[in-house]
DNA sequence: GTCGGCTTGTGAAAGGATTCACAAATCAAG
DNA sequence: CTTGATTTGTGAATCCTTTCACAAGCCGAC
């Protein structure tokens, strides 16, 4: 079993359980069972047993996990025990509203640098991060050994952004723009879509003619 | 076949074909096979058969679709032949490039109303939404009849927000909150979390000793 | 120390989703 | 009209994920 064949799902349901961790960290609990973790992150506790077990044993049987060990371990197996450098292309509204969203720095992912192509832009800072002219990208992302990119330009940049993260060094990259982006093999791309989502909730608003809710598998609803 | 037995991963997938028949569409393209749209959204041809065989029969052997005819036929299966009112509760950051965000109303989903609760907040107005009281949320939703909710607010109003939002008969609701938030089973909930996708790619940059992309089930990456 | 109640870890079974593969249909060329 | 190149629609097969169910292990009570 290697970490290649993970899935997907595992992987955003990892994730998921890191969420009730720190939650039950905060509130001072020390031990977790498995049914609690599945209560706090809308699956089963079966499958939280499942998920874990790809990666190892960290329970007690009869008892449960300790908290902090199996935060630990989830972190490091997601790769969260140390510090990501991200950069940002596009400061526009949605683009500034992630240089502002404090919980990035506070999970491990510090904004390194920002990029955009509108001199009026060009220079200003936001939130401490200051944007620099997309020319100086690949320069920037080399000195700062920057390992992931997220894409905030229009759609029609989107393409030429990622081919440029790529470029530059990125291997990992966060596209908000609506439309289909290619990148190499080696690269990961992940993609969110508000109005995909929102479409999503018309087709399960038009169904219902009476209500009912829809599974999304293999991550919880909610987040 | 009932419309409530169509999976998750269907749906994502007819929002994505939907794009690149909007694309084609603004070419002017006129028909398209099931190859094409499959490359434009990440897919594989029998993947797009299968997923419109699921809701009837609509292209033709050995030409195609019509690209105008599908775009509306996949409008009208996700609901889109209308257009949706959406309230936004939290007009800081994310809430505020949301109202900021003109695909939103381009799509279909119109803002109808945001809330907040802080005083400096209420009574600006972005792109032409007025921020109100949260106070005036069940007596605006019905007077506007919003059918959909989008939670912007901290986490620790997530929940609250959602019970006030499903009250005032709201049934779909995104929430951008990274917390589980619980509605009853009649209400549609998706969650949008910025955090869990850079976990994400850390897993995915950690297990690449040397490189390697990974499947995202159901949906293209690259949204 | 052992009993009873719990909880994990995990093969096996069940349930879904994707891919395969091919008959049926369309169309252009001759 | 026939042939050949396409492309759809779909049952069957494959692949993958989730759920089941239970032996093994842990803990506190007595
Ligand atoms: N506003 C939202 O709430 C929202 C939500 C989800 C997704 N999106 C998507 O995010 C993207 C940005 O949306 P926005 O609302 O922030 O738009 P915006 O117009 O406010 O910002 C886009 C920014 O990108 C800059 N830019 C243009 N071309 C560039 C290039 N080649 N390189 C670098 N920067 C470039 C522009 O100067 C501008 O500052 C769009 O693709 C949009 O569809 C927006
Ligand atoms: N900033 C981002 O880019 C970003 C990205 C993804 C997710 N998020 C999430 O979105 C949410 C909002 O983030 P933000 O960065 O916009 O924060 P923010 O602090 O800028 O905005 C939150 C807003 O909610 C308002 N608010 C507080 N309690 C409220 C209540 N009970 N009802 C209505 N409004 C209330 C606040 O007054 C404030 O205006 C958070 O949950 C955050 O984790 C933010």
């Amino acid at each position: 079993m290697s970490r290649r064949d993970i899935s997907e799902f595992t992987i955003r349901r990892l994730s998921l359980y890191l969420r009730s961790l720190r939650e039950l960290r905060e509130a001072g609990t020390e031990v977790v069972s498995s049914r609690q973790l599945a209560d706090g992150s809308g699956t089963t506790p079966a499958q939280v047993r499942k998920d874990l077990s790809l990666f190892g044993s960290f329970g007690k049987r009869g008892r449960g996990y300790q908290v902090r060990e199996l935060l630990e371990t989830l972190e490091s197996i997601l790769g969260l025990d140390r510090q990501w450098r991200v950069a940002l292309v596009g400061a526009g509204k949605i683009g500034r509203a992630l240089l502002g969203y404090a919980d990035l720095e506070r999970r491990g992912f510090r904004v390194a640098a920002a990029f955009d192509t509108d001199p009026e832009k060009i220079g200003t800072s936001h939130y401490g991060v200051t944007v620099r002219a997309l020319e100086e990208l690949e320069e920037t992302l080399r000195a700062e050994q920057v390992e992931m990119g997220i894409i905030a330009t229009p759609p029609a940049a989107a393409q030429d952004t990622a081919t440029r993260l790529v470029e530059a060094g990125v291997t990992g990259i966060l596209n908000f723009a609506p439309v289909k982006v290619d990148v190499p093999p080696e690269v990961t791309l992940r993609g969110v879509d508000v109005v995909l989502e929102l479409e999503g909730l018309s087709f399960a608003l038009t169904s219902d003619v009476a209500g009912g809710s829809r599974r999304e598998p293999g991550s919880a609803a909610g987040g």
